[in-house]
DNA sequence: TTCCCTCTGTGACTTCGGTCATAGGTAAGA
DNA sequence: TCTTACCTATGACCGAAGTCACAGAGGGAA
């Protein structure tokens, strides 16, 4: 069982460089942890009690308003991990994790985890290598939300997932309301800009499935400004 | 000359417990700069070419748009640091960094300090609870762009100034423009929303004084549906 | 099939924020 | 003192985006 646990780090970047035994002696403190579709890994506010690696599946960051918008701050798949930072500087979790469909987890215990970043110094670093990808993902996002508009995030956001599938046409991955949640607005507005595209020609829905008709337009969209 | 800059690091948290010696060894490999009030360290997108420890004055972390607006993303003070994180994940700075005053700063190359790390898991460990501290802070700030008006993050702002100044009346630290720029906006909304706290009793203005007449009334305007 | 539930599309309306233009204020320097 | 720059204040205007309301579509499950 451990041995598996072990085998799962091994695909984590995290743990790039640690010997089998080693990886093997923190997963015997390791927990594993099963969720389902929605199931929510741990609240914003809640007291971190330690990494998360993603085995399987994958999971939201996200934040909630009073309101009861949400905004999705990042996805993590596996092989990750989540909650690396809030070890180091005490705190709570400054946002929630949930699940977004079947997902085997391992908590590493926050105490095991520091303990071996004293031990291992480039854990520590790819910590902090990871750590900051996040940060400069965040800078971009709160950039794009401050000074562009939503039909730019979105079009931005249709050919990233058109780069990553490989192809002009591909399946809207997720809801209007998802997408929302990732653009940092809400389903109407994303309804009627995808509608907007489409009479303009940049892009064609059917059955689920967009279609990017005029790549440079949507670039041409997506950079005005930023 | 050395314990000179020795001396500084002693008053930064990220050296703390490191000894004497080795503060001069690291400081024999640092070069000392100035900069006067508006002067650039760095822009945004050259290369990392080390930490830069604040040693007096203060600086601002900013990113600019393409129309010209600026965006304040947060403000380092002496004794501080910027730009821990991009050394590690190799990438290029993320954001601009600039003098706000005159400052003296003194700059750790890259290879010096990723060794001190290794050598040193403290060290390590200080940097990631640094980090920790600005990843926290940017998810505050992108929640409160996204689900909050600007009026929010004003009456907030002014809230916080005020308590840091351990007063109700205190002066205006910065001009509309900056303010702006911290709240992600233009100055005329600021000008206008800061008259409109004094039409409503929030707030007096005169001589660039700001005396919050009206706290608990700021402050649900601060808090509203975030 | 029928019922329910979730997702989607759209119109009407409101408000906030950003832009432009303009005018008065203040402070430093010639 | 006057001049020059930079701040600040404010009105007019426009457009983006959020809210509300509702109707249709699709996809299970019984």
């Amino acid at each position: 069982m451990n041995e598996n646990k072990a085998e799962i780090f091994r695909r984590i970047q995290l743990f790039a460089g640690l010997s089998t035994p080693e990886l093997e002696a923190i997963a015997s403190h390791a927990v594993e942890k099963r969720y389902r579709s929605g199931d929510v890994l741990f609240n914003e506010g809640e007291e971190c009690d330690g990494l998360y690696v993603i085995a399987q599946g994958a999971v939201k960051i996200y934040k909630t308003s009073m309101a009861g918008r949400e905004m999705t701050i990042a996805l993590e798949q596996a092989p990750g991990t989540v909650a690396e930072l809030p070890m180091f500087d005490g705190g709570a979790y400054p946002a929630s994790v949930a699940a977004i469909n079947d997902v085997r987890a391992i908590l590493i215990p926050k105490r095991e985890f520091s303990q071996v970043c004293r031990q291992y110094p480039d854990v520590a670093l790819k910590v902090l290598a990871v750590v900051g990808k996040r940060l400069r993902h965040l800078v971009t996002t709160l950039e794009s939300v401050t000074f562009g508009s939503v039909r730019q995030r979105l079009a931005k956001l249709l050919l990233d997932t058109s780069d990553q599938a490989g192809s002009n046409t591909f399946p809207l991955p997720m809801t209007h309301q998802e997408l929302a949640s990732r653009l940092g607005t809400v389903r109407e507005v994303v309804s009627r800009n995808l509608s907007r595209f489409q009479v303009e020609g940049l892009i064609g829905i059917s059955e689920r499935q967009i279609a990017i008709a005029n790549r440079t337009g949507l670039e041409r969209e997506a950079a005005t400004e930023l």
